[in-house]
RNA sequence: GGCCCGUUCGUCUAGGGGUUAGGACGCAUCCCUUUCACGGAUGAAACACGGGUUCGAUUCCCGUACGGGCUACCA
């Protein structure tokens, strides 16, 4: 039996970096195996719907390139993949487990049971005190039949039976025993007639013929409940072998990693960004942070999963190949974001300069900066040594794209002289003059000047940088003067003095 | 509270009855470089605790502590 996995995530709002990962642990086992990966829509909650939520599921798996084979907006043979459009198929099989002796329509009002709940410590809904409530277990057939002809508010309970123990294998964790007595009745119809995501998940998996079940841990306390709705419909048999995920915790402090963590601590959370009309409710994303998606998703890989040697850097296609469920990680995983940037920046070290050229792109002219590729291509390539994220270019580097808007006052304050002038106008002279004009040829006859004249390189060669860029941090001068071209680099050295004795006299004042 | 899962450097992790407990991020120092980075080298840094089992336990078992998840007509 081929591989079949599915990616099941609600439409609730931004699906976070957690949710991407679990994502991407599915489409590698699916790739790994030669099998199948869906993505299908648990929308049974219409109160949590929220409008855009399954376009940004969508646009972020295509964005870490974790294409379903199957689901929502994606095609395939066992649609529909969105569970509201499934709405009559889960009241089928519901009915079919009343039949089944498995489960039981319940009267009880939201009211009544938060009324129980009050009165009694710990109240659940069990074997036990469904006796004293209102249900068909209880009620006479007539009058279960009557109130159900009625339209009488009700829902679908399944029937946990005492005493039992139930065995649920993880391929993570092992076997793990829990006790029928322990488990509660859970609805599994509502009584707006939609599925609880534990009807809809089982009868799902079971009718897309899903084999393995790969989710977050929280899932596992509620696996006892699905063995025992296998069970109940008679799907032993084809029931799906199960994993469960170490969470993904908080980058610092305790718990799961969640939405607010992202303006907690100042990092993404999100593979994109989100935009709700309560600025709060926004988030910014991994893509418009700079965050490459093979960076993102190398990160994202070893956040719990391990290849088994010390090999760190993967292709989503070595990705596939080393990934197994064996070398999954039991416990939680921190959200470590250093090591998310680290990813980032050998990524973009690593990355063929006209491909970075067409993620600057969008970014240069956003600010109105120069664009076309073949410029870029050259800025790519002088600055992604220093780049941690995709703005970095554009950022660091405004000074390739336009005048120089700042000069750092405290290099002119230390290396700058009026009597270095005449210098510097001669540095513009040998600009002009240098030919070839290129980074070689260029270092060669500055160099060779400021012997002749009997200065140090140490002197001139940062009033050279500061001219040129206005600040000390940057790739190599002369590299940077050949991007920044004849004519500018000429311009900005025959104009440096006067900025650089201004910015003098403004800090003497 | 109850049920379930987990616990190796600050973080991600390898390992597994006898190891100098390995790698990576981060951090520190040095080298390279008259910038900032990259790169290279070095260093500090861990088996939660207590009992067993064993010749020997970080590794197996049991407790404790701590952390996490679940406990909805949410997923």
């Amino acid at each position: 039996m081929s591989v079949r996995v599915r990616f099941a995530p609600s439409p609730t709002g931004a699906l976070h970096i957690g949710g991407v990962r679990t994502a991407l642990y599915n489409y590698l086992f699916a790739r790994h195996h030669g099998g199948a990966f869906i993505l299908r829509i648990e929308d049974t909650d219409q109160n949590r719907y929220v409008p855009g939520a399954e376009a940004y599921i969508i646009d972020s798996l295509k964005w870490t390139g974790l294409i379903p084979d199957e689901g929502l907006g994606f095609g395939g043979d066992y649609g529909p993949y969105r569970q509201s459009d499934r709405k009559d198929l889960y009241g089928q099989y519901a009915r079919e487990l009343v039949e089944r002796g498995h489960a039981y329509y319940a009267f009880d009002t939201p009211e009544a049971l938060e009324n129980a709940r009050q009165n009694a410590e710990n109240f659940t809904y069990n074997f036990h005190t469904r006796r004293t409530l209102q249900n068909s277990l209880n009620l006479p057939a007539t009058e279960v039949q009557r109130r159900l002809a009625g339209g009488e508010h009700h829902v679908i309970r399944l029937k946990v039976e005492p005493g039992e123990d139930i065995l649920v294998r993880d391929l993570i964790r092992g076997d793990v025993v829990f006790q029928s007595s322990e488990l509660d009745d859970k609805v599994l119809l509502k009584a707006d007639g939609m599925p609880t995501y534990h009807l809809a998940n089982i009868v799902d998996d079971h009718l897309m013929r899903i084999t393995h079940v790969i989710r977050g841990e929280e899932w596992l306390p509620s696996t006892a409940h699905h063995v025992l709705l296998y069970r109940g419909f008679g799907w032993t048999d084809t029931m799906p072998q199960f994993a469960h995920l170490p969470l993904i915790l908080k980058p610092a402090g305790n718990g799961k990693l969640s939405k607010r963590d992202g303006a907690k601590f100042g990092i993404p959370v999100f593979p994109l960004p989100w935009k709700a009309e309560n600025p709060e409710d926004s988030f910014t994303g991994f893509r418009d942070t700079g965050f490459l998606p093979e960076a993102t998703i190398n990160f994202l890989a070893l956040l719990g999963w391990h290849p088994g040697d010390d090999q760190e850097i993967f292709s989503m296609d070595e990705l596939i190949r080393a990934f197994s469920l064996a070398h999954i990680g039991k416990s939680g995983a921190r959200f470590d974001y250093e090591k998310a940037k680290w990813f980032n920046q050998r990524y973009i070290h690593a990355a063929d300069n006209a491909a970075l050229a067409a993620h600057i792109q969008p970014l240069a002219a956003a600010r109105g900066y120069r664009s076309d590729l073949p410029f870029l291509t050259k800025v790519a390539a002088l600055m992604k040594e220093r780049a941690t994220f995709l703005p970095d270019f554009v950022e660091q580097g405004s000074y390739l794209f336009g005048p120089v808007q700042v000069y750092d006052e405290e290099t002119i304050r230390k290396k700058w002289n009026p009597g270095f002038q005449p210098a510097l106008e001669a540095l513009a002279g040998i600009v002009s003059r240098t030919n070839p004009y290129e980074a070689a040829t260029l270092e060669e006859q500055v160099k060779q000047f400021i012997q002749d004249q009997g200065l140090k390189p140490g002197e001139i060669l940062p009033l050279l940088r500061l001219a040129l860029a206005g600040t000390m941090k940057g790739p190599a001068v002369f590299d940077m003067a050949v991007v920044l071209g004849r004519e500018e680099s000429a311009r900005r050295l025959a104009e440096a003095p006067d900025h650089f004795n201004r910015a003098m006299a403004e800090t003497a004042g």
